[in-house]
RNA sequence: GCCCUUGUAGCUCAGUCGGUAGAGCAACGGACUGUUAAUCCGUGUGUCCUAGGUUCGAGCCCUAGCGGGGGCGCCA
């Protein structure tokens, strides 16, 4: 037997093969001429593979002419150059084998689209939809691409704690990790709790960040890079909040605020760039079903040279823009939402990077600039 | 945390003035076809989110609760 995934199966290379393919059914159609089309998907690729099973095979009317959405089987047949449209290889079966069967009047999942909210309650059918395959092989790649990088630059990959005394520069509410017991404490109403008692003798946390062993380690070894689990107990309910999230962060000894911009530069253009070679498919489906324009846009992240603007002339730039903000734009504040998209949507069309922050909005350790007003990068 | 909005068939949704439930898709049966979100014909489908209340009568009005979505704030 030799075993193909339907990506490999689905490419030119693979005609006059013999094969057996593992996966899913997606659709079945029947033609009374006397054979029927089942598109099986692996997960492998976002586009099936379609199989011509023929009514001369022994269990046609049996089981191939009963198989539904969501059925498991297996496929043996010769790749061939496909007669129809839309796909550029087929499978003619010699051999289908139904591996699990699918009740098609309880199984959720039906040839059509299904909105967020409603997959979100059959989330172990999840994954086996179109958008969410292409989410977890997009993420896969994007995962694959960040190591690339930072070790083809020399970078050590750090691991940093994920339980955690310290709450680096209070970057946000944090998840206390204890092993006390609270029931029995809240039937006790104790006023105050003894830390000494619990698992670390003193209060812990889950990360909100690894900066601060991060950078320990590059004051030691040069240049090195965390990418692991983040979380934040902000009671945020926006779409871009988590309470868990992967973050990156490198951190370079001797590097100054330039080599920190061409560093993000480089890295941005190429997670971009990998994605929309090594997905295409995926990204294709992207700017289809899910947001029109995105491979455009992305495809000018990844060909745009970034901008690099200080603080003060962002700032002149919108109040000389003429725009009316929710917020208004004053020296020494943040800039909000709308500030930011202004600056990279309307006025530059690109990505934009800001440097020479006011000192007041900036952490307390960072590297003051001459004019004791602004500053450049943090203690490193 | 604050504000807005929504909950009806497996899914997406309609339901008028308060009068006893409806369309498309899916499923199932059939027709047709190298098809590809196939197409055409036919069939069945309900705890109208939950609990109270008003009313002769509630999917519809009122109250509370639960769930979903969106916006804002905090924040990344």
């Amino acid at each position: 037997m030799n075993k193909s995934s339907v990506k490999t199966a689905r490419h030119l290379d693979s005609i006059g093969q013999v094969l057996t393919l593992q996966g899913w059914v997606r659709t079945r159609r029947d033609s009374k001429a006397g054979f029927s089309f089942i598109e099986i998907n692996d997960g492998s690729s976002q586009g099936n593979i379609q199989v011509i099973a023929d009514g001369s095979l022994a269990n046609y009317e049996s089981t191939i002419k009963s198989l539904s959405t969501g059925c498991s089987i297996a496929v043996t047949g010769e790749v061939k150059a496909s007669g129809g449209q839309g796909q550029a290889t087929e499978v003619h079966a010699s051999a289908v084998e139904l591996i699990g069967e699918c009740d098609p009047e309880t199984y959720p999942l039906q040839k059509k689209r299904h909105s967020f909210e409603k997959l979100r309650e059959w989330a172990h059918l999840r994954p086996r939809t179109n958008t969410f395959g292409a989410v977890a092989r997009v993420r896969n790649c994007i995962c694959n691409s960040i190591h690339q990088f930072y070790q083809e630059r020399e970078f050590l990959y750090v691991h940093t704690p994920i339980i955690t005394a310290s709450d680096c520069e209070g970057a946000g509410a944090m998840f206390q990790v204890t092993t006390l017991n609270l029931d029995q404490i809240a039937k006790k109403q104790i006023e105050k709790l003894d830390f000494a008692q619990d698992f670390f003798q003193r209060r812990a946390y889950l990360t909100v960040s690894g900066q601060l062993e991060g950078e320990i380690y590059a004051t030691a070894l040069g240049k090195i890079y965390t990418f692991g689990p983040t979380f934040r107990a902000e009671n945020s309910n926006t779409s871009r909040h988590l309470a868990e999230f992967w973050m990156i962060e490198p951190e370079m000894a001797f590097y100054d605020l330039d080599d920190n911009m061409d560093l993000a530069e480089a890295f941005m253009k190429r997670i971009v760039t990998d994605a929309l070679a090594r997905c295409s498919e995926d990204m294709e489906f992207f700017d289809k079903q899910i947001e029109p324009g995105l491979i455009a846009s992305l495809q000018h992240v990844a060909d745009s040279s970034f901008v690099r603007l200080p603080y003060t002339e962002a700032i002149d730039v919108l109040q000389k823009s003429g725009k009316k903000f929710d917020y208004p734009v004053e020296w020494g504040t943040d800039l909000q939402s709308e500030h930011e998209r202004f600056l990279t949507e309307e006025h530059f069309k690109c990505p934009v990077i800001l440097f020479n922050y006011p000192k007041t909005i900036k952490p307390f350790y960072m590297f003051c600039n001459d004019d004791d007003k602004t500053v450049r990068r943090g203690s490193s």
